[in-house]
DNA sequence: GCGGCCCTATATCGGGCCAACATAACGCGT
DNA sequence: ACGCGTTATGTTGGCCCGATATAGGGCCGC
């Protein structure tokens, strides 16, 4: 799943500025399962028009950058089905917190604890914006996919609430 | 939280060669959190050796390559807990899966139900893999990430079990 | 009214990281 | 005798991210 795949992905829904591609995963919250920064966007896009999958128009805008709207062409709608009929990629975690909290015994508890606090406070505004934005959804593949984010964050913060005075405790002692 | 960081933190539980590096987190279960393939944590014990981080004894064993045995220095394990005490980045994931259920109304029934199936076996292998490593834990902070990575995959196999029949109907329809 | 900050908008660059490949020998099954 | 899986190290091409550059607009406080 490139960032060229998932710039095609977008389009499909609608036209787009590489800059509206990136705010679209990000309000959406479906920023948990598929993001891309700038730095790969704008040259997946320069390429993708290179090779015809998808066309472009320059707005000029008073006073602002030009936007470069893109659209998804019928070769790149073609390539875009073919990618997705191709076996998928197993997914890719990462998370910097739960890898410092496998070294909890070696921190400060005050450490530990601010880490745990700022950790549940993200997971709860990520399940907020999903929540806010599940009414807007279309398709039914969005949907589930809503759902499914949801589900990840609301057991993460059952679980995470259940432990968050137990692992402080163990840091403070090993102190 | 890059490589050279996680390779000294898994040195700081015992010395590794580079291949039993990454096959503890596989082995372990931790890979939901945190991975890294030979492309990138053979460089990156060559870098901490010279940076004096690690040291290296090699193993010279007949008829194998050389095992190259990596210990942790005292410079090594300030350097880390300097690393665990940088703000931590936020969690990246992405998850190819649930990009392609985004277009679920695109694909022939089949293929939804074929990707859902497929998924819920690597997730239940993954769970069980987790489940049987959980006795085998030692600190507080290995057996709270334990927990926490089956939450989070027993809550997913909740969803995806309670949705899959939905989903494949909807794809149907569309095709 | 002006300095600072966030927002829109595009783009580049260094460096990090991965997948695939190359090498090499062993043991096991068939 | 052949292939396959496992141990073991390493390189390379290319993808991707984070930081940075540029630039004007709007808004808030002082």
């Amino acid at each position: 799943m490139d960032v060229r795949t998932i710039c095609l992905g977008l389009l499909t829904h609608a036209d787009a500025t590489g800059y509206e591609i990136k705010k679209r995963f990000e309000e959406d919250g479906f920023g948990h399962f598929a993001e891309a920064s700038f730095g790969s966007i704008y040259p997946a896009l320069s390429r993708l028009t290179e090779e015809g999958l998808v066309s472009v128009r320059e707005e000029a805008q008073e006073k602002r950058p030009d936007r470069k709207v893109y659209s998804i062409t019928d070769k790149g709608r073609t390539r875009f089905l073919e990618a997705l009929n191709r076996p998928v990629q197993e997914d890719r975690n990462r998370s910097a917190f739960a890898f410092a909290m496998l070294f909890s015994h070696l921190l400060p508890r005050e450490r530990v604890h601010a880490l745990l606090e700022s950790y549940i406070a993200d997971k709860e505004a990520r399940l907020a914006r999903l929540n806010a934005h599940a009414s807007e959804v279309h398709s039914p593949g969005e949907l589930f996919v809503n759902g499914l984010g949801q589900t990840i964050y609301a057991a993460m913060l059952d679980y995470l609430r259940a432990h968050r005075s137990g692992l402080s405790a163990c840091a403070e002692a090993a102190e």
